[in-house]
RNA sequence: GGGCUCAUAGCUCAGCUGGUAGAGCGCGUCGCUGAUAACGACGAGGUCACAGGUUCGAGUCCUGUUGGGCCCA
């Protein structure tokens, strides 16, 4: 069957959706599988994509390395799994459903009924791992898609149970209180992970606060907080013992205030915002100065005031009524000097740190919110009030009952709810935990991977020593139902292991439950009996699971653990896991880590990969609310998947990449476009030609050197590509088959061109033949697995549609395998020395301006090595017509043409002179190059003085360069040379006119629209005599490479194509028509 | 505040175990010309973030500083 016609310009995106289709018609990657089944495995594990929205092309990185690995396992004859994986319960799905339905709080969700939301979150997850199913194929992502895994399966549901019962057993799971970052729009506590990503600078109202004390009337505490709500819980005030501290009188009344704190400038402590455009701040001293007269009457350690006790700020409210008798002052070391008064105002239950504290120091514990932010009953006049809404009512308060000093907005680095937006608050509230004194075997199991890079082990190990227990409970309604049943009798809890537990343990709800998902509100239907008190209401708490359980099950309920363990066993642990590296130390791979080893005491991968983070052109990471975010349909649409794959592969795995229509087109014009630029080439010709692969093969004996060589560079690559794909490293890969269609297009088949042009079937036009399309196939195959697009493409013109019994596609192909006899590195070595040396004489023709278009009468050749001379014996005429010169001469010598210049080899240098090395380098250059040239031609040594010693150097030290100038062109390298003639008989002047005249007729038969073998009739018309001898002298040259059946000296009649051009100020009218 | 990581040409990045700095893009000049909206050559452009140290010799190793990124507190 005929070759294609290629297009050298052809729309890719709209090719790739054909390929897609053909994929399809064919079941192209269910034959795959057909091949590959039974034979050795190779188990990837996916982490799950979140099914919330559609793909970004940040989601593309990773996945087109999972499939690019998949994808040369596969062609390796190993059979894997495909079995991609969503994320589908937790917060960030709730909060989109919540959008749709305006939704505000909690509340609006339960009038609506949890069980419609619930099944209104799980439709969302559904619709977009549909989307994200149809965008992962445009990728060319071959997997198993009607298998995917979805984490909030029932299996994977119960799965999880049956890991925390595990936990359970071994006594690690409690119920912990805390306080906490809470988000209260989503009434739910936000976990540590959670929270960087929600910091933004925001301006608060800071207060500063006199704090009375009892023991002294009229002295008062000077506090400073930025959460003026947090004072209703006030318990006590915090010095550090060995700070100082003014004390300072205005009016009546005294003030205690850091020493250093009183007279620093203040600034506000951001990062993003310009400090220069917000308001300023006052120093204390200043803000006592606006009050007015005042004075430092005295300074005293901390730890005098501990202990002293004082009238809190809210005294007056019942919900403050425990903390009267507590209020005092404590000593505690992380008081700074560097921000507020230097003394804190501590509210336990409102404060992190200080609720740490007030579990040391037995202090009460006020926690005044309720879930929804708004203040508990007890506490009077901000009672029912938002936390967010107060700030100015108990300004105006503390103003009326004079307990304020001061107000400022003070701006900083605030914690966000990372989903809402909105500013979360520090609540007391219990939770449930795992405790994480096992650590030290998940950090053993950790070790038992590979990770790629190989610091990222040290990174994991950091985070497992220092991470805190496992919160795993979240008060929410879409996600795992935490199989903990509570007993409100006597507080006895259980953990239920399984559906089948639940069953039998049930005493009453079961019917209501039977037949639903393990998911609020249904699985809450059912009670079970306390096994400690034997109340038969036991319900399940409210909470639902952390989201990183749902992923971290994976290795183990979707590889058959609990349903078939013999299957389970072929699979885990997986050879290769790939995730992007921002976040997933504390995530996915903690996760995974941790629920294996606690289940069989290993980890779930031997390999781990990561990578970077996709940023925008500027290196701005892509968010989609700042606008940065490029929709992954697009770009598929703009620039084609294949050179968006490419651009992945070549990245450095580890560092971030930059994405934009820059680095794509980069990528598109790297290797894209060369590449099928060459194929097009190929395929054009043999098309014309009749190529049959198989009728005009071409023996080896019949190739010529120039086919041995690409074969064998060939064969090299072969060898790069096995050990890239096998570790990992496709960019090392890629790197090298860029280089590969470099030379395979500037050196093979420039210098191979004119062996495609004649008629009939030579041997070496059969050789060129048959060795490009070889090459043609071959490379495809290795690039096979990046771009997998054009490659199929390629494949289906090249060789489905050549050869009969070929396979259907190329990605059904066997990785090929690298022939080491057809490895010839010293042939190697000669082509890449002989473009080297055509690349050093075309450098001499621009020095001299010569252009290569004007022949010259010969080339000098001094070869720098065996290498070098072989190589111009054996490509003499790639050099004679390159450079377009009659004739290259080799030379042992060419010293009496030029001069010398000696340079010191510093790796034998150095040791050899040590500190002398300097001066030993200056006086080697001072050298005369030719006379030590001469002296270790003889197996003289040379020697120079230093510091009135003699010292020997020999070859090794030295690398004698030269230069040169008169008639002839030079340039060196190293030792080696090469010249050019640059003297111009009337002859050689003559050819390169008639040169240029062709040139400027071919431009005129491609202007006119003629075809390559359409001949014309032609007219060269001028004044000058210069011009008229060349064509005199050249006229059958020109003929020839024109196809002109005759050259006449006058004008065409009727319309013929016509031209006026220069040579070398000559002026030249051109006319042709076909003959 | 702590950990990891990065800093090399205008831009994006290579530089393995220390031995006189490289590529691609962009720019400039020139060239090639039936692979042609492609291609080649040449050129300009770098105190390898800064400061110390080790060494005959540091982009490379060590320490510190500054500034990005990720993470932790």
């Amino acid at each position: 069957m005929a070759f294609e016609k290629v297009d050298p310009k052809v729309d890719f995106a709209t090719q790739e959706r054909e390929v897609l289709g053909f994929w399809e018609r064919t079941k192209a990657f269910e034959k795959l599988r057909e091949i590959n089944k039974g034979k050795p495995k190779w188990s990837f594990l996916d982490g799950p994509i979140t099914a919330n929205n559609p793909m970004g092309v940040h989601h593309a990185w990773g996945r087109t390395y999972k499939d690019i690995y998949q994808r040369y396992h596969a062609a390796m004859g190993r059979e894997q799994r495909y079995q991609n994986g969503f994320d589908c319960q937790g917060l960030w799905i709730e909060v989109e459903v919540e959008r749709e339905h305006g939704f505000k709080t909690k509340k609006d969700i339960e009038k609506y009924g949890i069980d419609r939301f619930v099944e209104e979150c799980k439709d969302r997850a559904r619709q977009y791992a549909a989307v994200q199913t149809e965008q992962s194929k445009r990728l060319g992502y071959w997997m198993d898609w009607d298998n995917s895994y979805y984490t909030m399966s029932d299996e994977n549901n119960y799965a999880i149970w049956a890991f925390l019962k595990k936990c359970h057993e071994k006594g690690l799971i409690y119920k912990g209180a805390d306080v906490m970052p809470w988000c209260p729009r989503c009434a739910t506590g936000i976990s540590q992970m959670e929270m960087n990503e929600g910091y933004r600078e925001v301006p608060h109202t800071s207060v500063f606060i006199k704090f009375p004390l009892r023991e002294r009337p009229g002295e008062n505490l000077l506090v400073w907080t930025t959460t003026p709500w947090t004072l209703s819980s006030n318990v006590a005030a915090a010095v550090r013992e060995d700070m100082t501290y003014v004390k300072v009188k205005q009016g009546d009344a005294y003030y205690y205030v850091g020493k250093a704190n009183f007279e620093n400038l203040r600034r506000h402590p951001v990062q993003d915002l310009d400090p220069s455009k917000l308001p300023a701040l006052l120093s204390i001293q200043a803000l006592f100065k606006n009050n007015g007269p005042f004075e430092v009457v005295d300074e005293v350690e901390g730890r005098s005031l501990v202990d002293l006790t004082f009238d809190g700020p809210f005294d007056m409210l019942d919900g403050a009524a425990e903390a009267i008798p507590a209020h005092r002052v404590i000593a505690w070391d992380e008081v700074t000097e560097s921000e507020g008064t230097g003394i804190v105002h501590i509210a336990p239950g409102c404060g992190a740190e200080d609720y740490q504290l007030s579990k040391e120091l037995g202090l009460p514990q006020i926690a005044p919110l309720f879930e929804d932010g708004s203040f508990r009953p007890e506490f009077g006049f901000l009672s029912g009030k938002r936390v967010d809404q107060v700030a100015d009512e108990i300004v105006a308060d503390l103003t009326k009952r004079d307990v304020l000093f001061a107000k400022e907005p003070y701006y900083h680095r605030y914690p966000h709810c990372w989903r809402c937006r909105d500013e979360l608050v520090y609540r007391l509230v219990d939770e449930w935990f795992i405790h994480m004194n096992w650590r030290d075997q998940i950090m053993e199991s950790a070790k038992q991977a590979r990770w790629i890079p190989s610091w990222g082990l040290e990174r994991e190990l950091d985070w497992l020593r220092h991470m805190g227990d496992w919160m795993v409970s979240k008060k929410r309604f879409w996600g795992l139902a935490l199989p903990i049943w509570e007993c409100h009798e006597c507080g006895h809890f259980e953990v239920i292991g399984g559906w089948e537990e639940l069953k039998a343990r049930a005493v009453s709800g079961w019917e209501a439950f039977k037949g639903h998902t393990p998911h609020r509100p249904w699985v809450d239907a059912v009670k079970i009996r306390c096994a400690q008190c034997g109340d038969e209401g036991v319900s399940r708490i409210k909470d639902v699971g952390n989201p990183w359980l749902d992923a971290s099950i994976v290795s183990l309920s979707t590889m058959g653990y609990f349903s078939d363990r013999e299957y389970w066993e072929q699979w885990f642990p997986a050879d290769f896991v790939v995730e992007s590296l921002a976040g997933q130390f504390r995530n996915w791979f903690y996760a995974l880590l941790a629920v294996s080893t606690m289940m069989v005491g290993r980890s779930p991968f031997k390999v781990l990969k990561g990578h970077g983070l996709v940023m925008d052109d500027e290196g701005k990471p892509m968010h989609k609310s700042e606008g940065n975010a490029v929709d992954f349909d697009d770009a598929a649409d703009e620039i084609g998947v294949d050179v968006m794959r490419w651009l992945y592969a070549t990245a450095a795995p580890e560092r971030n990449l930059l994405f934009g229509p820059k680095h794509c087109d980069e990528a598109r014009r790297e290797i894209i476009l060369p590449w099928w630029n060459v194929y097009a080439f190929f395929s054009n010709l043999a098309r014309v030609d009749d190529f049959d692969p198989r009728e005009h093969a071409a023996t080896w004996q019949e190739r010529s050197l120039l086919d041995r060589w690409i074969v064998s560079d060939l064969h090299k690559l072969i060898r790069v590509a096995h050990e890239s794909y096998s570790g990992f490293d496709v960019a090392r890969f890629c790197a090298e088959a860029r280089r590969f269609i470099e030379v395979l297009s500037t050196w093979y088949v420039r210098r191979s061109r004119r062996r495609f042009y004649g008629q009939g079937w030579p041997a070496d036009k059969r050789a060129a033949y048959t060795t490009l399309y070889e090459v043609l196939t071959t490379f495809n195959r290795l690039i096979a697995p990046v771009v997998p697009f054009m490659t199929e493409k390629i494949y289906q013109n090249l060789v489905a549609g050549q050869i009969e019994d070929a396979p259907s596609s190329v990605h059904h192909l066997p990785f090929a395998e690298a022939d080491e006899s057809l490895i010839d590195e010293s042939l190697s070595e000669g082509v890449a020395a002989s473009i080297r040396l055509v690349s050093l004489a075309r450098s001499a023709r621009k020095e001299s301006r010569l252009k290569v278009r004007q022949p010259l009468a010969e080339l000098i050749v001094v070869p720098g090595s065996e290498t070098e001379r072989k190589a111009v014996e054996l490509f003499q005429d790639h050099f004679l017509e390159e450079l377009n010169v009659k004739k290259v001469t080799l030379r042992d010598s060419a010293d009496d043409m030029v001069t010398f210049t000696v340079e010191s080899n510093m790796k034998t240098i150095g040791p050899k002179f040590g500190r002398n090395t300097a001066a030993a380098r200056e006086a080697i250059s001072q050298l005369d190059g030719r006379a030590v040239e001469e002296a270790f031609a003889r197996g003289e040594p040379v020697f120079i003085t230093i510091e009135g010693n003699r010292t020997p150097i020999d070859p090794n030290d030295v690398t004698i360069s030269r230069s040169y100038g008169d008639d002839w062109a030079g340039a060196a390298d190293g030792k080696t040379v090469v010249m050019i003639d640059r003297r111009l008989t009337p002859e050689l002047k003559n050819e390169g006119l008639a040169r240029d005249i062709v040139r400027n007729v071919q431009n005129l038969r491609k202007e006119a629209g003629l075809d390559i073998a359409d001949r014309i009739r032609l007219s060269l018309m001028t004044e000058s005599e210069k011009l008229k001898a060349a064509i005199d002298k050249f006229s059958e040259y020109i003929r020839n490479e024109t196809l002109a059946v005759e050259i006449v000296a006058r004008p065409f009649a009727g319309d013929p194509a016509r031209t006026d051009i220069k040579i070398e100020a000559e002026t030249l009218r051109i006319e042709l028509a076909k003959a």
